[in-house]
DNA sequence: TATGAATGAGCTTTCATTCAT
DNA sequence: AATGAATGAAAGCTCATTCAT
């Protein structure tokens, strides 16, 4: 994004569903589709929802501004190009995640209390987001090979964080280090990354539901004790 | 694919092998199809490869036709379109994993050893396959509507044998109920679907090591007994 | 088309109206459709039913000679090109209609019958010949430069015979000479070549009937006596 | 054509007029449009002139936008397809042809008058604009279906309104009714259209000669009066 | 007499981006 | 802060024709 414009937009729910994560920072809820907030704030928005839609490579510029209500030019004005729109969409979801992951992690309570909250936490954020999400696991290919460094390093940092806490866990004896931490990490993301493959707002479950089950089946794995054969 | 071709293309890997660019080049002209295998087989050789790099999107037809050695012509002489390139690998992938779980569902021994292996082989597989388990999870929805129905319905198909084992253990006692088994199947292919984006070959782990930690977790956390708090 | 091959195709009917033109040159009327009359006729036969629903530059020749039932091969075995499979349908339509002019035009009978017969004439054989008709009218500009000229030379002698008779009669008194013969063969060949746009075999008129009217009006233009104001 | 755009060109006749291919070598830019004209304007003259000259389907963008000097990507800014170049010009067509019949066919003096006035306008009319007239008769087929519709529909109108002036002198007992007033119709307006494959400008007769003697031959043929054998 | 794989040139169309205003 | 005409490169696909068999 081009220097000097503060964005700041709000995450919005998957398809439709309009799921603020962080309503304490939505100003003005009186928005008719078209003119919701600033330019920027727009488009961002806009190019979410269709590149999650279609997919990056298949949503076109004038696509974007047409839907967006704006020209080509006033993109332009605001981004430096269509990859840039992209590398916004990445930077906004990377900061939300990491901000909540210490958050959690810092806090009190027993090693298994904070993994569980942040195993489902991530997955209630990544359902509440689930355009994001959808964009986030599909189209890391289709960014700048300097952006997408940037991205894998900021990733690999989240996932540091969420490893120490499985391998203070097994240093304490609180979880099973029969399984590399590592590997239990690349796991669960791996379970959460493609929730935007089946999961539907409409369907049996919350957000919740599934952020309970899937911590759930986390902790329990790392269980010590004997092994099910 | 366009009727009255039998293909038979084996699963391939790994990237990097390289396919001579021009065969007129080559010298051993005994082999009759070309340089490495027939052409429809070789361009589906390489359509795999390249769609696994850079996406299908960012695939040329013709950068496809010259890394394979042949002309547009020749290509859309075997296949309708560049979209049923696509839909050939992706009936490939789904064909071949059905069968491997049909037959280690239906082998003998407890249904925890069965759901065991299972587990671990689509881990071996999706490794030994990279390339297929990259283009599945990311280019579904590249494919014609028409298609991605199909493979939506294929795939259920698969999801529904995996989880009638699943299913058997939790009403035996086996496994505990305490998560649906529904999200079970689909927390644990979210994980196998995900191999290709952290998964390296020269790493640290062989496809058997975490075919083995794999099925690891996702029995353990099957487990029947007290939920870990 | 090739040298050597007799292929003497009957005329056939406009869109599936099986109207023979010379019935009497039909040797086998037993003919499953594919199967119909030797290859070469097949394809000429599918060929003008195609040009003529689609136009020459729409027509594959893949999908002409799999309509035809044969291969490529087939085709180009019997014919040199595509363009030779319309000038074919050129120089059928040429003779049929200069052999049947040249027989009612040396006729016995007054100039004005035999110019009303000859109008009438071509008026039911276009008909019955429609994808011929359209064919004709429509297509003359994708000939090759030389097979234009020699339709063109061969049209002109035809127009040449007809005039001659209206210029017998105008010579005799028996038409007028208001208007230049020459602009009254145009006049009356525009129309005629133009039953294709419009006539439709289901409809209201049969092919006599409207050759009778044609053949009317032209006579009746040419009537002698105080001109309409 | 793309909404927004008001066109207007003005109905151009003869052939050969040339086009620079190259206007980055026009000194005089004070002309703000181009060489000559807007751009769609000037695409719209050349499109006409190839059209006529070789046919649309032989006609290809490219050559269209070299002729007008400007790229493909200005041709795509305006239409929305070659098609939409070829409906362009039919609305074109139609709409002068139809204003003209409208204002003779109102207008005052007897019917057969009229229909005079109206029969030698509209080959005066074919003849000014030769190219539009080829095109109007030889490419219907190329438009889309759905065009096709639009231009048949507004074409019915045309010969309807022509059609009522034969039908009111025939009432009135001037014209014969011995040839039905549709057939009358279909007849004369079949000579018109086909005036582009005979009449060349540099021959022996000017547009108003050829018009004279057209309405000649059709009110003669209305004539009432015993018919000629 | 016939096959059908393969060629190579050409087609229409799309699109991110620029720039004079 | 914003417009929209114009660019230029590349995309997917079609097709008449050839040729070894």
């Amino acid at each position: 994004m081009k220097r000097g414009f503060a964005v700041a937009v709000r995450a919005r729910g998957g398809r439709g569903r309009g799921t603020p994560a962080n309503p304490a920072a939505d100003p003005a809820a009186t928005d008719p589709a078209g003119s919701e907030g600033s330019v920027p704030r727009r488009l961002l928005a806009v190019a979410t929802r269709l590149f999650a839609e279609k997919g990056f490579d298949r949503t076109s510029v004038q696509e974007i501004v047409d839907t967006a209500g704006v020209t080509k030019g006033a993109m332009y004005h605001y981004f430096d190009s269509k990859d840039d729109l992209l590398a916004e969409i990445y930077t906004r979801v990377l900061r939300m995640q990491m901000t909540r992951l210490e958050r959690i992690a810092s806090g009190p309570g027993a090693v298994s209390e904070r993994l569980g909250e942040a195993a489902a936490d991530v997955v209630v954020t990544s359902i509440a987001n689930l355009d994001d999400t959808t964009i986030f696991f599909r189209s890391l290919h289709q960014l700048s090979a300097r952006k997408q460094r940037e991205v894998r390093n900021e990733r690999r940092r989240y996932h540091e964080l969420f490893r120490s806490m499985v391998i203070e866990g097994q240093q304490a004896g609180v979880f099973t280090d029969r399984v590399p931490a590592d590997i239990v990490v690349d796991f669960y993301f791996g379970s959460v990354h493609h929730l935007s493959t089946w999961y539907r707002p409409e369907g049996e479950w919350s957000a919740t539901d599934v952020g309970g089950h899937y911590a759930r089946l986390l902790l329990d794995a790392l269980r010590p004790g004997a092994p099910q054969t």
